[in-house]
DNA sequence: GATCGGCCCTAAACCGCTTTACTAAAGCGG
DNA sequence: CCGCTTTAGTAAAGCGGTTTAGGGCCGATC
């Protein structure tokens, strides 16, 4: 009933554990007959290594994590993670691993963690601060940083969000605009603070903004969603000061405002600018094609 | 250097290896101030308990695996696939489980399977029949069928894709359209044999236009996605038959068709109307709203 | 004819944890 | 003060693999 193990295989074989492992692991050590009848004798059996037991003698799981600081269900719902797994997916398919997304277990990443059997990780926007970085440092779990501070112990790889941002800005100063509304990316983990990426973007908003000498944007906080934007554009319009151009975080919440401004009477970028970042495939489709980072 | 192990902090706290793990999984077996004892030196030395030596133990590895048949860098771009994780994801939170994406390994889901370290699977558009499914069963891994033909052997969760494509068919004849075309899903795993999915669907479309007299319908095959859409669009142009109305098989070419009829002057749906499959919240966002099932 | 080196193969240790079976000490009523 | 049950903790046997050290057996060498 139950599975069946390499002691099975070497008793129906009539050799000993090792030479079956031998056979999957290091065939060069066994004759020729031999290797034939235990590889026959495996498949007949229907046997395969069991994962844990092997993960556990050869410290290598063949399994790649990717450390998420927000519920998995919004995971799916952000196309620029999507992108960015599909990417990570497509490399651990040319080497073989497999990809565990890690999620907060009981919103706490640190268990998540240690519950996960993993060669390595991904971790995506984690601070160079973060307790979680810690955790894995004293497990001595290798890790690159995405989308993060950097930070000097772990090789990062990031985007640049100020520049990207501050450019967005001044694309829309340049076209004449002087007051500009801003759209934050909402807190993933706790309730309170914003993401460093959120810190990052407004830092080049707010760069280009002075420079240009314009009055301080209206900022609105809206999730990474058409229906999140449509909101902040409602919010935007019941306020005092009137926008003439709305700079987004995130490309879905972009394509929500334009939709909600279209659907108001707005024409778009007529009588509203929109830009947002990302540069998802998603941000070419819209009508017009969405202005992006 | 290493990790730290239940050994490392046995010692450390002056007790056996069992007393560190009564601490963790059953502390009532534990007097107070040993538990407290014990509890402390373990964090205090960043003791995380090994995942893989865990689930060869305890026979379970908290792991839920999500069979997925097809190339996983297609997997995120493909929003039904994506809103379908998410679910599982939520449901996989709820239980404290973590979600392990198996995608074939060297086009083989059978050795993928027998890698994955996993407590029960998730097989999504698994023939009743496929060899995957037999390996399971001998390895004794709980599996629920997802988009399958249903094999009485496992449990299975379904869509009506016959009933729904019929209603789709009909819906269109209905309003008067006699010659339509059809957009068919690619095939996923092998190049040659259409997926179980899109002969179900196709089945119901050919009822609904036998039932109504009309022509035989003419059929490209594309994938999923906006651009494949616009291709299909195109092949359908260059044909010999002008369809008035188009079955897709899913949203995603559904939108790909109708933003490439709306760019080559076709009014939809007045010139061209186009019924999609899935029901994806962005079928929702399009310009005029697709119509799905 | 004893010695040596290769070739095949095996016994046993090990990976890090859980769990069963068991013991020493403590508590308790009589 | 004795025998009984509880309490608190331990030793050792797994879980299912890999890997190291070594043991027969063979022909070749001196």
């Amino acid at each position: 009933m139950s599975r069946v193990t390499i002691a099975d295989v070497a008793i129906a074989a009539g050799v000993s554990k090792t030479a079956v492992s031998f056979a999957f692991n290091n065939p060069e050590n066994l004759g020729q007959a031999t290797l034939e009848r235990v590889l026959r004798v495996a498949r007949d059996l229907g046997y395969a290594p069991h994962p844990a037991a092997r993960a556990l003698s050869m410290r290598r799981s063949g399994t790649m994590g990717v450390l998420i600081p927000q519920r998995l269900s919004t995971v799916f719902a952000n196309p620029f993670l999507s992108e960015l797994i599909q990417g990570l997916g497509e490399q651990c398919e040319e080497h073989d691993l497999t990809l565990l997304l890690v999620p907060p277990v009981d919103g706490s990443l640190e268990s998540a963690i240690s519950q996960a059997s993993v060669d390595g990780f991904i971790s995506l926007g984690l601070g160079p601060d973060d307790k979680a970085l810690a955790v894995l440092d004293r497990n001595g779990i290798p890790t690159v940083l995405v989308d993060s501070d950097g930070s000097p112990e772990h090789p990062a790889v990031n985007v640049d969000d100020k520049g990207g941002a501050e450019e967005a800005a001044r694309h829309l100063l340049e076209l004449g605009h002087t007051q500009l509304a801003i759209i934050v990316l909402p807190p993933t983990r706790s309730e309170l603070e914003t993401t460093p990426t959120a810190v990052r973007r407004m830092e080049g908003y707010e760069v280009a903004i002075a420079g240009a000498g314009a009055p301080a944007p209206e900022c609105v906080t809206a999730g990474i969603s058409v229906e999140a934007g449509a909101r902040a554009f409602q919010q935007l319009r019941e306020g005092a000061r009137r926008a003439t151009a709305v700079l987004a975080m995130s490309d879905m919440t972009a394509i929500g405002v334009m939709s909600a401004a279209r659907a108001s009477g707005l024409r778009v970028p007529d009588d509203l600018s929109v830009v947002g970042f990302d540069d998802l495939p998603m941000a070419a489709w819209t009508n017009p094609p969405l202005t992006t980072v």
